[in-house]
DNA sequence: GTAATATAGGACTGTATTAGTCCTATATTA
DNA sequence: TAATATAGGACTAATACAGTCCTATATTAC
């Protein structure tokens, strides 16, 4: 089905939610009411997403995490290989000695290609795409 | 990761194997010989294949299998389709209550956009790119 | 210094998906 | 009728994913 997993979804919508404050520092269960999710997931996506650059994150009481960069210059290269590792649709492109023949394949530098083509198309999409239009006006019903 | 699964991977080894002698008929056995991989496990996904219209199969003695058209006109999209379902970066554009924020969710418009641009891009490549250059000129080991 | 609040990091569990095998039925040829 | 091949589906084991929880650390206010 060539998915992302469920909770790189989540992830792209507290990025989007973020996006529309830049300026806003939000605390992990302030976001997780806002988009209706549990506050143990949520705080362990922002965890992955500050390991990764893509938010920042304050310690200690008003505390909480924010965009690390404007909405434009984060790509959806980049959420997807935060959340979830490498694009990848082959993985012997990652790891070895998973693949039975991985010892005769012939088409792997192939699927390399195919694979660059996707990363670029992903590379060209940034965050500001994925926010709703308009979304930045809407008033935010939950302070954190 | 975003990859595509191990039965995916194989069945485009299957199909490029095919392609390269697009009037022969191989029989699910002789395959899975040729590309190393289990009998049992080649014959599931030539079957899938073929219920997807993109190899054709003869049953009896003398039986087998074969492409249904020539490579350039099979597509990534379709082999992707045909051996894991449609294409949906989101789960939630193809099967309805799976995701917790379903009914929150406001950015599911803009993965649709997305999963257009992932299958338009794999809608481009065919298995005839997926070929080994020089690779119809080459001997085929065993024979069906 | 202490209490309250928030993130950091990792371990752990249950669930779902995937990979792989196997069995029975059907079609074709000799 | 025997031999060979695909059709279809059921089943099991291995893997990956989603979600929760616990402990440690940093910051602020009193």
């Amino acid at each position: 089905m060539l998915r992302i997993s469920k909770l790189t979804d989540y992830g792209s919508v507290l990025l989007t939610y973020m996006a529309r404050h830049p300026d806003r520092t939000f605390s992990a269960a302030s976001l997780a009411q806002a988009v209706y999710l549990p506050p143990t997931t949520v705080s362990k996506l922002l965890k992955i997403l500050n390991k990764n650059g893509l938010v920042h994150s304050v310690r200690g009481k008003y505390g909480g995490y924010q965009l690390a960069r404007p909405a434009h210059e984060i790509t959806l290269t980049q959420i997807l290989t935060a959340l979830e590792g490498p694009i990848a649709l082959t993985e012997c492109s990652v790891k070895k000695d998973l693949c039975r023949i991985e010892g005769h394949c012939d088409i792997r530098d192939q699927w390399q290609s195919i694979n660059r083509v996707v990363i670029n198309s992903l590379a060209h999409i940034t965050l500001e795409e994925l926010l709703p239009h308009g979304a930045s006006a809407q008033p935010i019903p939950f302070t954190g």
